[in-house]
RNA sequence: GUCCCCUUCGUCUAGCCCGGCCCAGGACACCGCCCUUUCACGGCGGCGACACCGGUUCAAAUCCGGUAGGGGACGCCA
């Protein structure tokens, strides 16, 4: 048990990303690790673009992956009051001051900044000004310490020092009255008593910043830790135009979420040469200090795989449930009747990578063939195919087998008995089962679908082979 | 432009802090072979990287300096 405490705070401003959900996870898994407190904020001072669908997105996309919070949600926006005593505290003491500047203006001073080459900061016009216009327009900006520098220990990048001439005065209220991001999340990190703050190294900039103004609020300075970035295939900054980058388009192609997991936590940190994490062993294993310093591809393929495994050696059961809404989307309540699809499940679990792969490739479970694969049939004669169909349905007729091993021992006795190879049974029976040639082992298919509906599929594939050949 | 960060197989990475065990290990993908009643699974093997240049050293992926490339930030966004 410590009290370390540590909090992931998006903006909700869309749905839960790959990336926000592997800070989150990271968060999650120290917290977890080390017994400590994970806190969940959001951060939703920016009116305008924050909505509630984006909030229950989040929720639901954490709630998927299993990260649970421990305190929150907490909104930004319930704490403007506290933030505005903070801000009058600093304008008190002298640490802040008004500016009178427009956004205008400061943009026109911008620019030209850029254009002859100075750093495109605040010139400071505002920063000693005596007098107090009344009734004019102001932002409050905080008065940062010019000379020096400030650096922190990064948990992930090490040491990193900013000349602090390199900072200007940012502004902490807006003309509107407002509290701005980098001012918000000092007082957040502050009250909540955050110990440890993870978060993508886009802030790595805000850092120093943040730190000036907890020195000057006289709250103790959290330890950070800067998660490098996840690219698209391209190694640009992962978006849209990758494909999916919400975790609960995952879900809705089939991925499992502890495939997601697994995956997102080998994405920048590793232990040795493991690439399967339980929960456990992830919580036991990770350490922010092993996280990688440098971005990482996001690639599919290996999720695939870890998906694929997860599959395999996945609870039947559960996965049946899971495989569930796929069906149904396919037109099919699996709950109707045979073929219990746990057992389907079985079938199909080496088979395929994503539950969309297996809920397609359990289709013929539920449906008989309405077409059969010619291609693959015509590989046989009409005589051959006839004679296959009418022994193997006699044969399984008057048997009394249940299980695959049985039913496969069946095949092997008629093989021997009628001078069969195997592929010359097996692959017409899988087509006149299934209607196609990529399916499960024969023993499975018949004791899934069962002897009766078996007979009948053979039946119905003679009738196609007299009538349409 | 300025500041900050990053750089090992196509991709994720181990190794780097504490130089030698590394002519660099694992995984995904790819290729080949085997297994096999299809498709898969699985097994075996192959391809494939220390960004570059200098320095230190008996010895450098590992330490130091520089160069190049990439990314991020520079908002009254978060």
């Amino acid at each position: 048990m410590s009290d370390i405490r540590v909090r992931f705070a998006p903006s909700p401003t869309g749905y839960l990303h790959v990336g926000g959900a592997r800070t989150a996870l990271f968060n999650w898994l120290l917290a977890r690790k080390q017994g400590g407190t994970f806190i969940l904020r959001i951060e939703d001072t920016d009116v305008e673009r924050s909505t509630q669908e984006s909030v229950d997105a989040i929720l639901q996309g954490m709630q998927w992956l299993g990260l649970d919070w421990d305190e929150g949600p907490f909104y930004q926006s319930d704490n403007f009051p506290l933030y505005k005593e903070y801000i009058q505290k600093l304008q008190d003491q002298g640490k802040a001051y008004k500016c009178y500047c427009s956004a205008e203006e400061l943009e026109a001073k911008r620019e030209l900044a850029m254009k002859e080459g100075r750093k495109p900061k605040y010139d400071g016009t505002c920063r000693c000004r005596a007098d107090q216009p009344a009734g004019q327009p102001y932002v409050v900006r905080f008065r940062a310490p010019q000379e020096g520098s400030t650096s922190f220990d990064d948990l992930i990048k090490g040491t990193i020092t900013f000349p602090n001439e390199e900072l200007d005065d940012l502004i902490i209220q807006r003309t509107d009255g407002t509290p701005t991001y980098n001012f918000c999340v000092v007082i957040d990190d502050a009250i909540m008593r955050i110990t440890t703050v993870i978060r993508g190294d886009d802030h790595v900039n805000n850092t120093p910043r943040q730190i000036q103004l907890y020195e000057a609020l006289g709250f103790p300075v959290p330890q950070f830790a800067h998660v490098p970035m996840i690219l698209g295939a391209d190694k640009t900054r992962l978006s849209k135009r990758h494909g999916a980058t919400s975790v609960i388009a995952y879900r809705d192609m089939g991925f499992l979420p502890e495939a997601l997991v697994n995956y997102l936590v080998r994405l920048g940190w590793s232990h040795g040469d493991d690439e399967i994490f339980s929960r456990e062993e992830m919580i036991q294993k990770f350490d922010i200090g092993n996280v990688g310093r440098s971005a990482s591809v996001f690639n599919t393929d290996k999720l695939l795989w870890l998906n694929a495994h997860y599959i395999k050696t996945g609870d039947p059961a559960r996965l049946a449930e899971l495989l569930t809404p796929f069906l149904v989307e396919r037109g099919i309540n699996p709950h109707s009747g045979n073929p219990d699809l746990a057992t389907v499940v079985k079938t199909l679990q080496e088979r395929a990578r994503t539950m969309i792969e297996m809920a397609d490739g359990s289709l013929f479970y539920y449906r008989t063939p309405e077409s059969y694969d010619a291609a693959a049939l015509s590989k046989f004669t009409k005589e051959h195919l006839l004679a296959v169909y009418e022994a193997v349905a006699l044969t399984l007729g008057k048997s009394t087998t249940q299980t695959a091993p049985e039913i496969d021992a069946l095949f092997k006795e008629l093989c021997a008995e009628k001078g069969w190879k195997m592929p010359q049974v097996g692959q017409p029976v899988r087509i006149a089962l299934s209607g196609g040639t990529q399916a499960p082992g024969i023993g499975e298919i018949i004791a899934t679908l069962g002897i009766q509906e078996t007979v009948l599929r053979l039946d119905r594939v003679r009738d196609h082979i007299l009538t349409c050949q």
